[in-house]
DNA sequence: GCCTGATTTTGAACATGTTCAACGTCTCGT
DNA sequence: ACGAGACGTTGAACATGTTCAAAATCAGGC
């Protein structure tokens, strides 16, 4: 590890530490550079602007939710369980950070910044993520529709972030509502999945999967700056 | 109206004329307060914040569309009809905001805002919305299933913030890529809606409807200050 | 008309994210 | 070892949302 990716990893870490111990408004750039030993200018030298720290978050998220979803994936092969177990474990994981997490969605709502899980700048984190629904359909027993099965691990990608955005507006102790949206969800899920193998279905998931196709991604992804 | 109503008026047309010409972060509230013809701090007796003065957009978003949904409405009696034009008359109002309109969903993602559509504070625009939904679906020649119909106008809300969603992400000229995306999805939604009532789809539908209940809104929406 | 309290208005001061010109330090080819 | 350019660092200055004590204005009672 280079001296430079150390400095960088050192104000992460503070700046996560501010955040959680007094939140991210209240937590001032100065009050990161002092902590971190370094002045303020040089915090702008290694994150663009406060919300770039935020990075730090997400990606720290994301490597332990990994972890904790290899053990799961590895034993279970039942197609609801899988992702209702990986979807509990990102809660879990994410539990601590719950009462400034909101704060960051914020941030992540707008399409301009580069922090919107729908931004050219996320791509790889996104795909990681997809990458990981994928894992979480393709070893399973599920029988899917096969159009269906090509653009389900994004779908369910969507599925995920639109828990998550229940889940920044939860206050229910330890994320209880939260929790049973999604232990609930996940059944429906999985047995619309099965349905979409019915006749009656088919022409109506068919036009759905094309409606996906043809809409791309979002719109028009902000450009890279 | 009394002097302090046109005050705020005088100062809400202020913004959200700035807002257009230069953006929301290019608009200070010292230029706002200049061009209203008064000192910073008096704008802040009025609106608590900048955040504030964007319920005037909505407000106004919201009055036009009602108008422009009322001759919709009055004429055409296919469900599937009314929805999509109903969504599309709102693409066609907002459309002159759009350039600076994604600033806005910064602050509406933010549980703790009460911009948010979710808010405590946004209960009334909320529930004329939703009302506005009940009068689509209930005037229509439209056949739902008992339980569903009840819940569905809140679910009709819930994919038209899904469609204000994308929206703020669309950079296509004139919204075409949302203009698409409520005109392909209207009619899967009035299938599926039809669908309800078939046997097959009578259990899941009824177990969604219940969890909708049981979640109530959204979880423990923020407190009024 | 004048007093009193409420309402409204003011602008300077403050807090904090961000920029930038200047300066220091490190690397490497010669 | 030296010079040059790249890389890293500094802190003061700046921009802008927000606050607040003081002043101005207004409304109503006498």
């Amino acid at each position: 590890m280079t001296k430079s990716e150390q400095t960088r990893s050192l104000i992460v870490d503070t700046a996560l530490r501010l955040f959680a111990e007094r939140g991210y408004d209240k937590t001032t750039m100065r009050a990161i550079a002092t902590e971190a030993g370094l002045s303020v200018g040089n915090a702008y030298y290694y994150f663009g602007s406060k919300e770039h720290l935020i990075q730090g978050f997400y990606d720290r998220i994301q490597e332990l939710h990994f972890a904790a979803c290899a053990e799961i994936l590895a034993t279970e092969t039942d197609f609801e369980t899988r992702m209702r177990r990986m979807l509990l474990a990102w809660v879990d994981i994410a539990e601590p950070y719950r009462a400034f997490g909101a704060q960051f969605f914020r941030n992540a709502a707008d399409p301009a910044s580069p922090l919107s899980p729908f931004s050219v700048e996320s791509t790889e984190v996104r795909n990681r993520h997809i990458a990981l629904h994928s894992t979480v359909l393709n070893e399973s027993t599920a029988k899917v529709d096969g159009e269906l099965r090509e653009v389900l691990p994004e779908l369910m990608w969507l599925y995920h972030m639109t828990v998550v955005l229940y889940w920044v507006h939860d206050r229910s102790p330890h994320s209880a509502t939260t929790r049973m949206l999604i232990s609930r969800t996940t059944p429906l899920i999985a047995r619309l999945v099965g349905l979409s193998r019915l006749k009656v279905f088919r022409t109506i998931t068919r036009d759905g999967v094309q409606l996906f196709r043809d809409l791309g991604w979002f719109p028009s992804p902000p450009k890279p700056e």
